[in-house]
DNA sequence: CTATTTCGTCATGGCGCTTAACAAATTAGT
DNA sequence: ACTAATTTGTTAAGCGCCATGACGAAATAG
């Protein structure tokens, strides 16, 4: 089996896997790949000059492809300009799918995603998993997954892997739930409780969120910061294209920043954290309704009816939010903060204060605020992406399953 | 199976150099570079087997760096060891030199450092810089690169660019000092003052600091958080092993970071920005000295001496840096925070509140501060050693002036 | 003194991209 | 309508770069 692609920071010492031919292939089938995903149908001339090598090893390459089911010729294209038309190629919709899968507080949810971005399956089981041991909820999961599964399958997709995203923090291994506090789950290996064929990833939902805001969108930057409120404030840096994930994967943890550094005193031994004026429990109870039994939603459709205690305390959120942004924006000059989860259908009332405290605060060079489209849709399709991700980043690791 | 989540470089599209043989080519020369330059002496056949290439690939390669001038046979080894001893490398001592200058507010300076790292010549200028105009100042800075060079020359090194730090933002181009408020300069083209035959890099002296903390210490972390004091506080975040310079190059801005929301105003606009609590003008003022007159210097020295007023200040000033860095080390996850800089001689005073804020802050996880021992060199060598690392990354872009 | 181990080099070969040439398919010009 | 020009995709030859395997050289172990 080869090992997977690393991509060449000079800077970083000696020892990474050597730059060998086989190597430098798999690099370029994984820029053909990467570049018809992207730029839509083209034709190998395109791709040559796109990618700079020339249209006869492009050829090679394509080729390759195409026996793998990864790219698929569809015909020639209409030609506008001069010259012989070129044959367009487009990314496969009948090869492999990325399978993800999401354990919510509240629901269970899988899909499956074609090479193309698709979605081409998916199953929902709606209910509380609050506080319920692991088995059983994995259990459900697994059936889903054989569901979605089939269904790709149905229409000619394989499972190239599968990606659970989970309200909780995940060890390095990427298998490990070292604590979902909503959940109760401590030290579960989803790796022991999940069917063994397929390729499994486990990561922190705003983790899979943040990366769906970077895949899904055409126009989203490539440095941004996203926030958003599932089991606190998971907040997730995007640096160049690349999940920034810290030493001991907890970066982006936004939730504890000082906003008051003698405000009430926080969980984690500090005072005035974020979370105190900004997450989940603190606004509900700031307006006025009853954490564990109200939920965040719930928010929304008062602060839309015109709830002025609950308006009150979403802008409250905000200003917190703002001076807490106003610190990371001003450490990581990023070319964006993006709300995503929870926080995206909350924006319409936290927006106007949280964007005042970030310009004041910036003199003037204060950085764009966007709301996701994704919503909470973005950790699931993250997961799946991931998977197809992965497939894009090296397809001379997939097997030629065609 | 999937490539980890975090190695997603391949992720960004298409447009990057072409991976073709003679890029391969480079990219092994440079591993072979960094190699010996790391490893110390080593002997082709123990190159071979760290960076993964055969003992015939690695021969060509040094051949090669041996007719350039970059690599140096030493003569063989002293063999502990059965076998037929090899004939350590080391990276030459009589090739490129990397010349670093320094423009700072009261001195100037400028050295030559080799391919090992040895510092080789030095130049430096006492005498305030304020407000005075570039063309003077970068006029003297032009004698001392003068009499550096000719010094390196006269070892048989021959220079291979110029890096300048500056006490002020650099724009994109690396070229041109867009505000350096101590100097009074705005919008100069250093590239126009500078003699033209160096190849020449302009950078933030907070910026240059952090890189040599990475580049010269044996243990320092690949992901720390560099915090500096000379103009306002310039942190710095280095993550793998790379400075993340942000969008708009402004990334590591601590000093306008919200210590206290309602804290008195700052020039940024904001209100108590960690620079109004540990700014160089803030400490002073709150140790009873005169900004502007007395310098950061002076702080130490009274310290040293048991004034409870300057102690108190510094420990105040600690406190604000705690709280700041608590934010910053919960968005980043570093492995270490490190001061440097006039900092790096105010630590005794500062640490002890600066430690205990980021412990109760952080619930036993907090991140270990260290204090560089660069101290107000950093910036200057790390400039010095920028020059040197570009060779390093890529050996066969220097000509062959042997 | 011989067997063994390790180092560095050489010749051979395979792999992957480039170069150059060509047929195919289109547009532009007369 | 017919030719010239342009662009595409393929093919064969060539070259660069690393791997393989064999060899002599230089050390240790018995």
């Amino acid at each position: 089996m080869p090992a997977p692609l690393h991509e060449a920071h000079p800077s970083s010492p000696g020892r990474r896997l050597p730059d060998t031919q086989q190597g430098m292939r798999r690099r370029n089938l994984a820029r053909v790949m990467h570049t018809v995903n992207a730029e839509g149908p083209l034709s190998r001339a395109a791709v040559a000059s796109q990618i700079g090598l020339t249209r006869a090893a492009v050829s090679t390459l394509v080729d390759e492809l195409i026996r793998s089911g990864l790219l698929e010729e569809l015909g020639p294209e209409r030609p506008g300009r001069v010259g012989r038309p070129g044959s367009a190629l487009a990314v496969s919709g009948r090869g492999p799918a990325g399978i993800g899968a999401e354990i919510g507080v509240d629901h269970l949810a899988v899909c499956a995603v074609d090479l193309r971005g698709a979605v081409r399956a998916r199953a929902v089981r709606h209910g509380t998993n609050r506080r319920r041991p692991p088995q059983p909820v994995v259990a459900e999961l697994s059936a889903l997954v054989e569901q979605v599964v089939a269904k790709a399958e149905s229409e000619g997709l394989w499972p190239a892997g599968l990606a659970v995203a989970v309200p909780g923090l995940v060890a390095r291994d990427a298998r490990t739930v070292v604590r979902a506090p909503n959940l109760d789950w401590h030290d579960i290996d989803l790796g022991a409780l999940l069917p063994a064929e397929l390729a499994l990833t486990v990561d922190n939902e705003a983790n899979f969120g943040s990366l769906a805001e970077l895949w899904l969108r055409d126009d989203t930057p490539l440095d941004f910061l996203h926030v958003s409120a599932e089991i606190g404030i998971g907040g997730a840096v995007v640096v160049d294209g690349c999940l920034l994930r810290g030493t001991r994967g907890f970066a982006g943890e936004l939730g504890h920043v000082p906003v008051r550094p003698e405000g009430p005193a926080c969980a984690c031994g500090g005072r005035g954290c974020l979370e105190q004026y900004a997450g989940e429990e603190a606004v509900l109870r700031a307006a006025g309704l009853t954490p564990g039994v109200d939920r965040v939603d719930v928010l929304a459709g008062r602060a839309a009816q015109g709830d002025e205690e609950v308006r009150r305390a979403l802008r409250d959120a905000g200003t917190a939010l703002g001076i807490a942004l106003t610190g990371a924006v001003n450490l990581l000059d990023p070319q964006a903060v993006v709300l995503g989860g929870a926080l995206a259908s909350l924006a319409p009332w936290l927006l106007p204060s949280l964007e005042r405290e970030l310009e004041q605060r910036s003199a003037g060079r204060a950085c764009a605020v966007r709301v996701s489209r994704l919503g909470p849709e973005g950790p699931l399709l993250g997961a799946a992406h991931s998977v197809v991700r992965a497939v894009l980043d090296d397809p001379a690791a997939v097997g030629t399953r065609a």
